[in-house]
DNA sequence: TGAGTATATGTCGATACTGACATATACTCA
DNA sequence: TGAGTATATGTCAGTATCGACATATACTCA
């Protein structure tokens, strides 16, 4: 691509892709998939030790059964918005969402 | 609704709402907007602090400078999972996040 | 065994969110 | 003034995600 269609492209607003962005897209995507899968295991971790079933905890943010499970089996059909919900939901501290924060980003660096 | 059938939905693994669920949601909502918020503002922070345009960031993620713009106007019609993307390949680092976790958490409580 | 309970999997129609794209506004600076 | 650059706003068609719902699997325990 000539150099000045692409600074026209740039000055309009548009996204401009290379063998480089895709590289480095891949590492932050990684690093939003370690982080996912951190707050997945917290859901769980926090809905048992309040010994709430899937259903209970399904209620408590109005969403279903179904939908608790693809969470926690890491569907890919499930959306960080609705695993911090979940997580929210399931009553975990102040405390637990920070360390799942901070333990996820100790291990992606 | 009578109890039997109430058990039986449950047990089916249904959603059952009632008006205590509805303002315990929002109590849950507007933390899940806090979260967001503090997110935002660390994105525009941290995309500011590097020098870097709009556009610059929107090529980072594969984006475009229009949805940079939406991302920190608090747009409605933008996701959490694209702010966290934003957060992330704005360069933000592990204690940045932290940081911005520990904040917003600090303020809701 | 079989009834009760918890969790997992698959499908579907409706809606939310997306990047693309056009265009407007605002602020340099020559 | 006006060209260049950065940011904001609005629309739209395609896709992702949602809750709802059916059903399957797994584990107690009487």
């Amino acid at each position: 691509m000539k150099t000045d269609k692409l600074a026209r492209l740039q000055a309009a607003g548009w996204k401009v892709g290379s063998a480089e962005d895709f590289l480095q897209l891949n590492g932050e995507e990684a690093r939003l998939v370690a982080l996912k899968l951190s707050l997945i295991s917290a859901v769980k971790e926090s809905r048992i030790k309040r010994k709430l079933s899937q259903i209970d905890l399904a209620q408590r943010m109005k969403s279903s059964q179904s939908r608790i499970a693809k969470i926690e089996a890491g569907d890919p059909s499930v959306s960080l918005d609705l695993i911090v919900r979940a997580l929210i939901a399931s009553g975990a501290t102040t405390r637990d969402i920070q360390t799942t924060f901070t333990a996820n980003e100790r291990m992606v660096g």
